[in-house]
DNA sequence: CCAGACGTTGTT
DNA sequence: GTCTGG
DNA sequence: CCAGACGTTGTT
DNA sequence: GTCTGG
């Protein structure tokens, strides 16, 4: 998968726009300003091994208490195992596929322990699927977020009530790796699962592990609740009905490019007009 | 047992 | 050609 | 994934 | 750290 995302929340904002919820038992909290020495960065173009918003369940911390608390992570799943430099362990951790699960040596033991945890991005970016010949140029690249109600334009944030915008909320696995002066450092990876015979399948055959309901957030987060092998089945087939997409410039295949025109519609090519872009 | 893998991706 | 940083 | 670097030096 | 293949 092509992996950038979007999200030019501050962490303010994203408290906002994640509490709206009817769940009393959802409180949420930013912590850990710094993390690294890195801090979040919002940005229209995020790539891995930067330092994003991660929702977890306040129970990995404290014992008594489930509420949501929301952590600046690493994308890019540090080894338990690894000695050294944090980013030097040579393995792409950016996704992984759910349904290897079971048998991953490097996943699993933190499955294990219950890290569950949601991304929270206002979008991501993928390149279509398309036949070998054509030239990298020729691929689109399509902006992915959720359904947004009458008037709001998730590209748009002169559209915003930062309390109103639906968010993408995308399960992964975290782990809390230490290094050898006892600094610790939380990362994580996306999962992502087969996209074959849903909303998405005509863009590219894998897709992040999309959760849309409320309720589906609050059992993939709530590990004492819902134990691993629910937790598996809650991301079997989770439903993908309420995103949309458009058509993007390529200007964010350059991860250093982090400026607002990342993720605005460009002008669909004259014979494929109006919102065809849908289609495949 | 011990060495080697452990992950992904437009690849072959 | 190949690796790394984003 | 893709874009960009791929190097050195008594220097800041 | 933990599992698998030989």
């Amino acid at each position: 998968m092509l992996a950038r995302i979007c999200m030019t929340l501050q962490p303010a904002e994203i408290c906002w726009a994640v509490s709206d919820s009817n769940d009393p038992r959802v409180k949420i909290e930013f912590v850990k300003e710094e993390n690294l020495g890195l801090k979040y960065r919002p940005s229209y173009n995020i790539s891995p091994g930067e330092i994003v918003p991660i929702i977890i369940s306040s129970q990995h911390f404290d014992a008594d208490n489930f509420f949501y608390t929301i952590h600046p992570a690493l994308w890019g799943f540090i080894p338990r195992w690894h000695k050294g430099i944090y980013n030097e362990h040579g393995f792409n951790t950016t996704n992984f596929s759910s349904e290897k699960m079971n048998v991953s040596r490097m996943y699993k033991p933190a499955f294990l322990k219950g890290q569950r945890c949601v991304l929270v991005v206002e979008g991501y970016y993928e390149h279509k699927r398309v036949p070998y010949n054509l030239p990298v140029k020729e691929r689109p690249i399509y902006y992915i977020y959720a359904k947004q109600q009458k008037g709001v334009k998730i590209f748009d944030k002169s559209t915003w009530n930062y309390r109103d915008i639906n968010l993408l909320y995308i399960a992964g696995i975290f782990d809390i790796w230490t290094d050898d002066t006892g600094e610790e450092i939380l990362s994580f990876t996306m999962l992502s699962m087969d996209s074959e015979n849903d909303v998405l399948s005509w863009l590219h055959p894998r897709r992040p592990v999309i959760l849309e309901s409320a309720y589906q957030i609050y059992r993939w987060l709530n590990f004492n609740e819902i134990e691993e092998m629910r937790a598996m089945q809650l991301i079997k087939h989770p439903n993908v009905n309420s995103i949309e997409w458009h058509k993007v410039s390529d200007c964010v295949l350059n991860a250093s490019n982090k400026d607002s025109k990342c993720n605005k519609p460009i002008e669909t090519i004259k014979y494929e007009h109006k919102s065809d872009d849908n289609e495949d």
